[in-house]
DNA sequence: TATTTACCTATTGACAAAGTAGGTAAGTGG
DNA sequence: CCACTTACCTACTTTGTCAATAGGTAAATA
């Protein structure tokens, strides 16, 4: 498996926060029931978001989270590549190795890793939210 | 990571098998030392190998494993799909599920499982060995 | 018949993912 | 200023899968 819950929960929790599009705060709390994900969990998750500037994050009564960009400013790459670290389908790109037959199958690895990257990189929030069109 | 070490494995030792065409016998105490795998753990993985009569397998002396077809016939899909069980990028497909931002992801995911099969059925251990071509 | 080789079953170890727990800091509204 | 709400931080536990190991059995060949 390539994506993990982690960054499925991200993903979603995004989608979430996109289709709600008024200016207000929505609690951490209030996310977590909706999306039916253990609350401290998603802290983590929300947390990571927070300081990679993906969400404002505001303390305090009424506070909780909102997106600062519209839907189509973020591709879902980029909120895979932040939540899972990478997201290379195999783990023996990038360190080099010397057996022949492994050689023969690096491109392939390679190829495979840019047509995911393009593939993720080239869906945003609005386009999840959009859903039903063929686009998709 | 959505291909495994027994993938890998399993794909290096077919594009082993396919390069060396003679119609001989391997046994799987060579092959491990070649691709410098366990020769326990390789075991298991030939054994599916077989069973699946993706190679030939005969005992004694003289014995070992071999392809029963030419390399061109052999689809890096059908050996992934094989050893690993499924190549599914994510674990929540296929499965159903009721939350309304999860849904919205699932279009994405299902073409995304797609174009990895594509790519990989795309591709026969012959096009691995002839390594180079801009085509892979 | 002895040796070589594949085949089978079970167990262990390592590691990361997923989830839990409790406490701290920051901000808001009253 | 105070109380409450909410985000933030650190550490731990659990779980599950992958990878590898170990030892024995069956089949075939020279």
């Amino acid at each position: 498996m390539i994506v993990s819950t982690k960054g499925r929960y991200a993903l979603r929790v995004m989608v979430g926060l996109a289709m709600k599009d008024t200016g207000e705060y929505i609690p951490l709390k209030e996310i977590a029931e909706e999306e039916d994900i253990s609350q401290k969990y998603l802290e983590s998750i929300m947390t990571t978001l927070s300081k990679a500037n993906f969400v404002d994050a505001v303390h305090g009564k009424g506070g909780g989270y909102r997106l600062n960009r519209p839907a189509e400013d973020y591709t879902v790459g980029s909120i895979l590549k932040l939540t899972e670290g990478n997201l290379s389908p195999v783990s023996c790109t990038s360190q080099g190795c010397s057996r022949p037959t492994c050689c023969k199958a690096m491109p392939m690895w390679e190829r495979l890793e840019k047509m995911i990257d393009d593939f993720f990189e080239g869906i945003t929030l609005a386009d999840l939210i959009a859903e039903g069109k063929e686009i998709l």
